[in-house]
DNA sequence: TATGAGATCAACT
DNA sequence: GTTGATCTCATAC
């Protein structure tokens, strides 16, 4: 199985992002099959990039196969994935996985031991994963990450941006047809 | 099932 | 001082 490398971020986000759903996805040895992302870029105005480099997202300016973290509503984490050359300033939020290794480590984060509400959520998979901003700028292809590409042919739907309040009308959320790990299920 | 409030903080105006 | 790329719990229907 092969790993994701930096040059597999180095292109377009909307090419980036629905390649991601089914790829597996480890911190610690902890994670599972990624089943839904959304695309952000700089000439969006949903993105934290677009009014410019700030401190806070100083690493999706930088060069791509990287992790952008933030907080988000003053307590959860949210993870990205830095895509496109240098400078664009394009990313790919992860916001929900199947989980399928470290099951114990998750349910112990989380407080539950339903698997169907570890990851399915931006803040959730962070939580479970145990990501923080300690992980801000890590590479992606390196210890303690560790990214597999999917290996089967899989069905990816997109549809509208969940929780976002501005350009909410571009279909640039992608997740697993089907899963019931979505942090929630796609229009039809 | 659906809606609503509260938690809590850093960036930005 | 305001605002979120969110989640959980409570209350109402």
């Amino acid at each position: 199985m092969p790993r994701l490398r930096k040059p597999f971020f180095n292109r377009s986000v909307h090419e980036v992002a629905p390649e991601l759903i089914g790829a597996r996805l480890l911190f610690r040895d902890v994670g599972g099959v990624i089943v839904e992302v959304e695309a952000y870029h700089h000439t969006d105005p949903a993105a934290h990039s677009y009014g410019g480099q700030t401190q806070r997202n100083a690493v999706m300016f930088g060069p791509p196969g990287y992790a952008y973290v933030y907080r988000s509503y003053g307590i959860h984490w949210c993870v990205n994935f830095v895509c496109e050359p240098a400078g664009s300033a394009s990313a790919v939020l992860i916001r929900a996985l199947e989980p399928t290794e470290g099951l114990a480590a998750m349910q112990r984060r989380r407080h539950t031991k339903d698997v169907r509400f570890l990851c399915s959520g931006p803040g959730r998979l962070t939580e479970a994963l145990g990501i923080t901003h300690a992980q801000n700028g890590c590479a992606l292809d390196a210890a303690p990450f560790e990214l597999h590409a999917r290996e089967e042919a899989i069905d990816v739907v997109s549809g509208l941006r969940i929780g976002i309040t501005k350009a909410v009308e571009l279909p640039w959320r992608y997740g697993l047809r089907g899963s019931r790990f979505l942090s929630k299920p796609f229009k039809v």
